[in-house]
DNA sequence: TTCTTAGTTCACGACATTGGAACCAATAAA
DNA sequence: TTTATTGGTTCCAATGTCGTGAACTAAGAA
């Protein structure tokens, strides 16, 4: 089993960090981490926007997540825990990741309203 | 020759604007797009960040940030002028696209820095 | 040792991206 | 008129990336 890798916060880019947040799945995973002050595994998210992800599927976002810097994980038996690296990530790009859930919550409300409506 | 479609501004969504800005020739076309005043053609383009990009390439750069709702085109003879739907997307997603060409220009000056040396 | 839990890796099909070659449409030159 | 040129598009084949089931691993419980 490989090694986690996580990138030095220098070795972190805008183009890795849109590219792994594109994808609504990641998105909404990032989303929750930041929000959630206490580590999550990557099982709580087999349920997500009313459909199950596989746990293949999920283990690559987690690894993508984490690649591109945007989540630190450690392996504590056979759990991972997982904590977004927000902050770090705010002293390198101000702004970014706040702009970037702020508009994916605003898009996400604006669907539920529409759906409702 | 098909039509050209720009989506309208409530059908622009968050993921189509990340997955178009995470490629690093599309960010650099956009933000040129987005800092002059009048329309650029896309053969303006054809030399970027120290290498040729070939005009089928391009033609699809152009396409895809057309329809992801950042860029507006129109065919003025022979040529086409683009322009960027900054203020309209501004609009719908206050703030995202200043933060993402904010942290491009700081990435962009670091890796200037870093190859001076 | 065997079982269970949580996650990983592999392999393969589906889909996306790249770029050369051929093409089209508008205008300028002959 | 034709013919040539310019600016961009479309097609297609090679390559790359993504999602997923099946098989696997590693840690801890029974």
């Amino acid at each position: 089993m490989r090694p986690l890798v996580h990138p030095a916060i220098e070795d972190i880019t805008v183009e890795g960090i849109l590219h792994v947040l594109s994808d609504p799945v990641r998105a909404a995973i990032f989303a929750s981490l930041a929000a959630s002050d206490s580590a999550r595994t990557c099982s709580n998210f087999i349920q997500m926007q009313d459909k199950e992800i596989p746990k293949s599927t999920l283990s690559q976002h987690f690894r993508m997540l984490r690649e591109a810097g945007l989540v630190r994980s450690e392996r504590h038996g056979v759990e991972m825990r997982n904590t977004s690296r927000c902050q770090e990530v705010e002293q390198r790009f101000p702004g970014l990741l706040g702009a970037i859930m702020q508009a994916h919550a605003a898009q996400c409300a604006e669907r539920a309203a529409k759906e409702a409506g």
